[in-house]
DNA sequence: CTCCTTCCTGCAAACGTTTGCAGCAGAACT
DNA sequence: AGTTCTGCTGCAAACGTTTGCAGGAAGGAG
């Protein structure tokens, strides 16, 4: 029913390889017949099969796209960003979700495998040598984790870590405590290792807790842990457990920030909206797509080609973070003025 | 590189039609035979070429979901849901986001077409007769928008919208206010409906403002709007636009719901996060998402299926609605008592 | 006038499947 | 013993493209 190069090809009296090449390589025919084809071909309303070219060119046009939760609310403009600049290039993005299970995260890319030309492995929660194996079976690009022989985009937490724990310091916290992410994640570890030695730096002290759930009632359930544990600040693998962690401790009768200051990461739409407003580390989630996009489809020909970027975090200053308990406060006058709603510190990488 | 049926026929001594059949109608071929194919296609690490399979099939195996907006807190839930549902059955599927613009809506309409079975198409802002006239070209479900010739599946916005006005009429007020969303929603005009009959059989008046974009500074915009307007009460489109409502008018120095009432319409997480809890009728979405994906499947041959689902609303009141203004209250002491938070009052369509 | 380029177009083989048709063996029936 | 039937398998044509190769026309150089 669809008209087909067949019918193009007949309609306008060439034959079908001119019709072909008047699609994939314009300059290779004659500018009149290419209007004449191109006339004929608008007016049976032709579009190429992709099926067909996949076939036979062996590129498919399309890109997976794994997250571990779409739910998540620093998906989806990750997603957003990443389908915009694919279709810019002609390019449809498959997305999956993988409910942070591992398990589920690899069938999906060799589901997706043999019909895309690539696969963006967002926030993956595989193994490290399981991505690489994977990596040999189809293009990969692994967005937040390091991982050395691929082409990686990550966030730059672990100076937004370091950030958020210098301002914690800053207001006179000595004992901070850490929500841990989910096991598999790259990002919890990274955070966890600079917040350690940030906290070391700070002469403070640092409590982990978790392994968690990244998400609201992962971070509600720490609440009790996080009281008895007695630190006075905490830092949340994200947005959606720390804003999880303060709904917890306001049903214990804790408030935020002048029992404990509580910061987040992502900086995810919502923690603006919530009451106090959540500072946090922002991370730049829409770039990420982008770049993630980009470098997929960079080397068109060149395998392995392995490029990192590391995009800039910033600490995004607010309302849930507030001065320590301690009677003679260490609290710098600087950062205590900082502390204005939306006040930004930032860092950039490379 | 990649095993193809050659390899496998080869590998376990039958012709590639053997292999073939082994996978797309496994009844037709001896069981022995089959046990050995598959064990060598497992070896060789065997996946049939989608791509292949479709040119001469003409299915895909791939479905299109167009979104409004993907940062659009309900469409995740959705996306999810039809992702989880599709992936059961085999299928994958491109995700696309249309900016809330109907020309490029058309557009992704129009290249997704040839590669995927189907389309989902989700809270469409082009006209009735453009998604008719496309519906010609490709197997459309419209999710969010009734139309008598096609699948589609909706959420019953005008019994929510009603529940929502009487219960805010049950709070005393007479003057309520409705925030409309984006010109080209079906549900916008449908809650504008409903609540102009509700607001009428209450003996109240309805002031509409709008259109206005569907997130949250579209409804932060109408604040000072809402405020000249005299209202005491306020329908939003939906819950984002409630909430940037909200936040305008506590910058206007407003209190909700002490002076002002809101009510939104999603129940996205976020509601039950930001202060006050938000009074909203809440959307199954992701029984959405499930829905459209099974109608669009379901019909595997026989065309023109129109199929209509209803989905029912349910009104979640929370704690940003409260006693309407008038001194002598016609308050229903009933509705007063329903109002703690998270009581809910529902109703089912067919 | 011949030869060599350049530019364009046609030819036909591939890409990896599916599927109608035909063939073959063995079983079952007459 | 002959016939029909059933269950399985092989054959080959198709699906709609792309692309290396060859050939023809036109034009310039010798």
């Amino acid at each position: 029913m669809p008209a087909t190069i067949r019918d193009v090809a007949r309609e306008s009296g060439v034959h079908i390889s001119t019709v072909s090449r008047t699609f994939s390589a314009p300059h290779l025919v004659n500018p009149e017949t290419r209007t004449r084809v191109l006339a004929c071909a608008e007016q049976l309303g032709y579009r190429p099969n992709r099926a067909a070219r996949a076939l036979i060119t062996g590129r498919t046009y399309n890109v997976g796209l794994i997250v571990a939760d779409i739910a998540n609310p620093f998906f989806p403009p990750l997603i957003k960003a990443a389908e915009s600049q694919a279709r810019q290039r002609d390019y449809h993005i498959f997305v999956a979700d993988s409910n942070e299970d591992a398990a589920v995260e690899e069938d999906l890319v060799r589901a997706l495998a043999k019909q895309v030309d690539g696969i963006l492995l967002c926030s993956p929660r595989m193994s490290n040598s399981l991505i690489e194996l994977l990596s040999r079976e189809v293009p990969l690009v692994v967005v937040n984790r390091a991982i050395a022989g691929l082409p990686t985009v990550v966030m730059d937490v672990a100076q937004g870590a370091r950030l958020a724990v210098e301002h914690l310091a800053g207001l006179g916290h000595r004992s901070i405590g850490l929500i841990a992410g989910p096991r598999g994640s790259w990002t919890s570890k990274e955070i966890r290792r600079s917040a350690a030695t940030a906290t070391r730096a700070a002469d403070a002290e640092l409590t982990v807790i978790g392994p968690n759930p990244p998400n609201e009632s992962g971070g509600a359930a720490t609440a009790e842990q996080v009281l008895r544990s007695g630190v006075t600040a905490v830092l949340a693998y994200n947005d959606l457990m720390a804003i999880g962690l303060i709904e917890g401790l306001h049903a214990l009768r804790v408030r935020v920030p002048e029992d404990i200051s509580v910061v987040g990461i992502d900086d995810i739409a919502l923690s603006r909206l919530i009451h106090p407003k959540l500072t946090t580390v922002a991370t730049p989630a829409a770039a990420a797509g982008r770049a993630a996009v980009d470098m997929l489809l960079a080397h068109g020909d060149d395998r392995r080609t392995t490029a990192h970027a590391s995009l800039r975090t910033e600490l995004v200053i607010r309302d849930s973070t507030g001065p320590g308990p301690d009677p003679h406060s260490h609290a710098d006058p600087g950062y205590a003025a900082a502390a204005a709603p939306d006040a930004v510190a930032s860092y950039a990488k490379e």
